[in-house]
Formats: C-alpha cells, sequence, structure tokens
DNA sequence: CATTAATGTCATAAATCTGTAACACTTAAT
DNA sequence: ATTAAGTGTTACAGATTTATGACATTAATG
C-alpha cells in the first residue's frame, strides 16, 4: 500500500483518529488543519488521496476542493469529503467540484478506511467497484439505495440499509455488536448495544422468508451466511 | 467484559456512583481519590481506561494525564476526562494532552458506562491475530467465529469456541487450567478449575474424531499436538 | 403545526449456555 | 492389588443472552 494520504480537518481528535487508522492500514497520513496548509501541502506532496473536511476555518473545504480541481497537478488526485449531518446538502455541490465520494461525521475510522480502498481502487483501474451486492435472491444497490428481494423492492429505512450494507459486505465474517454499532452509527455513537437487536429485528422482518440469512451467532453477533 | 476501570476523583459520592454503575455493566471499577495514589494505581493495575476528573487537589488532572501518556507502560490506557463545564476551554488541551474523551459534569451515569465503551471499542486495535489456524483437518476461522472438521461446520459455543483457539494458537505447549481460565474466562474469574474440564468434554465431544487432537497431561493440564 | 415515520429504550419471555456437584473411571505409585 | 490423586461423565439449576412487543422520543414531511 504505502500511498500517502493528506487529511484536511481543523479538529485534532479527527486527524488524530484517522492518521493512526490509516497507519495502521498501511498508509501514510500527511496532516493540516486548515485550508491553507492543506493546498500547500497536497501541492508539494501529491497525496495519493485527500480527505477534505467540509467545514474548515477560513478557506472552506469547496473552495479547497475548487483549487485542486483547478490546477493540473492536483486535478487527478480523488478527493472524499467529510461533512456533518447538516451538511448533508452540499453533497451534490461537493460531488459536482470533483469530490470523489463523501463521508458524512460522525463517521466510523474504519469505514473510512474502506472508503478510501475503494475510492483508489476505482481511480486506477475500470470501475468495478461493488456498488451492486448479491446473495441469493437479496440484491442491494448501493448507488440506488436500494434493497430488493425477488426484484421486489424492500423499503428500508437509513439504518436498517446501512446495517444490512455492512453485514453484506463482510459476508461471512461474524460483526459484534459493538462493532455494527461503530460502523453503522458512527464512532462516537452512544447507543445501547441491545439496539442493535432491535434493528436486526426489523430488517428481518422486512426480509421475509430471506431473513434466514442472517445468522445470529449467539455470544458474539450477527453474520450474513457465505453460502448462497 | 470484565475490564479494569480505574476511576481518579476526589468526591466520593461521584466515584461511589461511577463505580456501583460500573460494576453493574459488569466492569470491575478501581478508585483514587487523588491523582498521585491515581497515578501509582494506574502503574500497578494497568487497567483498561482510566476516568479522570480535570480538578484534583494538588496534582491536577491535567498532569496526570501528561504523565501517564509519557510512561510507555501507560501511555496506551484510554483516558476519560471528567470536566465542570465552566472548565470546558480545557478540553481541547486536554484531548492534545491524549485524552480519548471527555464528559463535562454534571453527567449521566448511563452516558458515562457509554462513552467508556465507545471508547474501549475504538481503542481495540485492529484484529492482529492469525484469521485462520488449520491443524490436520480441523480448522479455525476466527472471523466467520466457526469451526470446521472436514469441511462442516461445528456448532460451538462461545466459550468451547475461545477455549479451543487458545489451545490451537499455543499448540504443542500445555496449558496448566489455571491459565486456560484465565485466558479463555478473563483475570478475576472466580471459576472452579474443573470446569475446565466439562468444556473440553464438551468440546470433545462435538469434535468426535478429531478428539483425539486434545491431549490431557496427566497432572498438568491440556494440549493441542503438535503433529498434524 | 399536525401527522407520520423512524429510532432508541425498556421490560419481559424464550432460548441456550454454563458452572457445579456428585459420582465413575483411570492412572501411577506403593 | 490397593490406594489416592487426577480426570471423565452426567444431570441440572441458575445465569446469560437474545427475541419480541410496546412505548417514548426525535426527525421528517406535508
Amino acid at each position: 500500500m504505502n500511498a500517502k494520504i493528506l487529511i484536511i480537518d481543523d479538529e485534532p481528535d479527527v486527524i488524530d483518529i484517522v492518521a493512526m487508522n490509516l497507519k495502521s492500514s498501511g498508509f501514510v497520513p500527511l496532516t493540516a488543519d486548515n485550508g491553507q496548509s492543506g493546498l500547500t501541502k497536497a501541492r508539494s506532496e501529491l497525496p495519493a488521496l485527500i480527505v477534505l473536511d467540509l467545514m474548515l476555518p477560513q478557506i472552506s473545504g469547496l473552495e479547497v476542493c475548487k483549487a485542486l480541481k483547478k490546477e493540473s497537478a492536483t486535478a487527478q488526485i480523488p478527493i472524499i469529503m467529510l461533512t456533518a449531518k447538516s451538511e448533508e446538502v452540499d453533497r451534490v455541490v461537493g460531488l459536482e467540484l470533483g469530490a470523489d465520494d463523501y463521508v458524512s461525521k460522525p463517521f466510523s475510522p474504519r469505514e473510512l478506511v474502506l472508503r478510501i480502498k475503494s475510492v483508489l481502487r476505482r481511480s486506477k483501474g475500470p470501475t468495478s467497484a461493488a456498488e451492486r451486492i448479491k446473495i441469493g435472491n437479496l440484491l442491494l444497490d448501493h448507488a440506488r439505495h436500494e434493497v430488493c428481494v425477488n426484484d421486489e423492492i424492500l423499503p428500508l429505512t437509513a439504518t436498517e440499509f446501512k446495517l444490512l450494507a455492512i453485514l453484506m459486505e463482510r459476508r461471512g465474517r461474524v460483526q459484534s455488536r459493538d462493532r455494527l454499532l461503530n460502523d453503522v452509527w458512527g464512532y462516537e455513537s452512544v447507543i445501547d448495544t441491545r439496539t442493535v437487536d432491535t434493528h436486526i429485528r426489523r430488517l428481518r422482518e422486512k426480509l421475509g422468508v430471506t431473513a434466514s440469512y442472517i445468522e445470529t451467532i449467539r455470544g458474539v453477533g450477527y453474520r450474513i451466511s457465505e453460502a448462497v
């Protein structure tokens, strides 16, 4: 791996957490705590990818993004935007400006790393990202934000969708409740692990017959069976 | 759970309430009512996490934090700061000094417990243990939390799985019952060593023919044979 | 605003796992 | 062969863990 990743964020805790996780995933994290120094570092280091907070003092993330995309040296560098929930409106703007993905706070560091890997993968070869996952007669489409069972669309809520998506992406592997809380609800969620049970239940309810895909591993967590 | 949590606070009421709540959540609370004894206990007990009041007589919480982060033995222990509202200014300082989170007084014990869980979750690094171990026709997969004998999945309980995993990870080396109690059940477990026998028996039962892999070393303990 | 939907929490029921004690069997040493 | 310590077996009550239903609260929508 060994690729340089530049993190531009003004919150030291965010930088710390992200940098730590990147490092342990084999990346080389670079950091900047404001837009100006971020731009400078991007130009001098030419990182493989930039994680950019939308909300920055002085120069906003959008402007940084715009500037980077204007200069030929940095235009090709993929950018992942970090946005607070309320800023979700800006998502479209960000994407139109050239951001390659966005992750909303609070986010799980693990998920961010996965996104980074995904974007890097995509930016290299032809698009082959797993935008659609199919398991048996269960089909999940990230782009459309839809889940189908036998070509019939299931009306899942946002949380249910994300929960199912994570289980499907890691099919076969058991996910502990803690892990799910971390990855579905975000890294600073302070909710009870029992809540996961409830959402699993609601998922199963909507899945109907297909509910059997979700296995309970007593004393450990949940997973979606590997076999079709 | 079973993790040791050290509470450093000079108000007995706070200590009592927090300790009680931690205990009922399955943690093992340790306490100190001043910075000096807090430091001492942290070094001797090496708790899984420290709840540290910012406002302490004599040595301030910040200094305790700084000291802990300086010593390699304790540097990795996550710290949650307790701050009065007016001290919020110091939040940044605390975080920069290495605190992992902060909770401002007055706080709800429940929230503190959730925060503790969240921080512990976060600080648990990526699993570096060997994901799959194979011995003869016995295959253990951590990620799936599955054990196969000749490609057939064994329905093990959580405890059985953990016991087998530890034996397999240390194949060849005899594990005493005490050692197994410690590593499978966790320290502080007040369980009879004979209980290990029972679980070994259940394991063997499920292993069927492969049960012969688990050797009894009379007067010492158990082990899984080195040879394939 | 009013209404609906989504979400998190809780209490309780149901499932299942676990620790223990009592007893049977094995082994090693006398 | 006898004995004593160590280990295997068995059954079961108590403890945990999970599923479920109902509710309170928050967010989204018109």
